[in-house]
DNA sequence: CGAATGTAGCGAAACCTTTCGCTACGACAA
DNA sequence: TTGTCGTAGCGAAAGGTTTCGCTACATTCG
């Protein structure tokens, strides 16, 4: 029995977590028109997916309504966050600093988020 | 037909990938008994796995030897690299600095990374 | 009211990952 | 040489993900 919540998302479940963490709460008819645009599968492939999530606690579903209106568990951020201390803790089993920030070297990064950066390692700088 | 090189580690690929990691070239056995520690598994099912990764290409090995010696194809350090640069493509589409930063917030980092860390965004800075 | 259309669900096929049993081979000791 | 032991490899089972066909149900339209 996997823990409830603790559950990876798999390539497709990611692919329906982005669709609704960009378009909010939605139908199935309307996940189901960007994942074909991206993949070309069937409608029942994405209701089935649906459930699948479901069950494993990655999307909730409001039943009241008709159709059913599907939204992600967890948001964005927080998934994005998750994802990432586990990649640190599975590749690296912990600090990563420096090689993260040599990956985001490459990246787009606005001044103000260089200088959120900076405040940060000002924080970490003192705690340590 | 994945495109060679291109397919990612799965989890008990990254397990073993970090097995190599860790301890440089290897024998299946010494893989093997790290990965028993871990798992409970049988000698068999890591010869396997290694062949598996070595036709994906995540793994090279050295025939000439016997028994046969096994390393890594990626380094830690790029398959970190990678790993996260999909993670913000997948999750994100691009940037999130932010985001990571905040991620990293609550891990344990030494001055020495804090500092190359500055120096990092200095850089970034310069060519914003 | 039907007929047509859209939605939900189930079970099974197809596919991939992980596991192992069995077989074969080479090295080495008796 | 023959038996024992460690290594390599193969095929198939077991388990998980992704796909879809088919069926049933609800809604809307004529």
């Amino acid at each position: 029995m996997r823990e409830l919540g603790s559950s990876q998302p798999t390539a497709v479940e990611l692919e329906i977590l982005r669709i609704l963490w960009e378009l909010g709460p939605s139908v199935v008819r309307d996940i189901h028109t960007r994942l074909n645009e991206a993949k070309g599968t069937n409608y029942s492939t994405t209701v089935k997916m649906l459930s699948v999530m479901l069950t494993k606690g990655l999307v909730k579903r409001d039943e009241s309504a008709t159709p059913h209106v599907y939204r992600a568990a967890i948001t964005r951020d927080r998934a994005a966050k998750k994802f990432l201390n586990e990649l640190i803790e599975k590749v690296y089993d912990g600090s990563a600093m420096s090689l993260v920030l040599q990956a985001l070297a490459g990246s787009k990064a606005s001044k103000a988020e260089i200088e959120e950066a900076r405040k940060l390692l000002d924080e970490l700088d003192g705690k340590s």
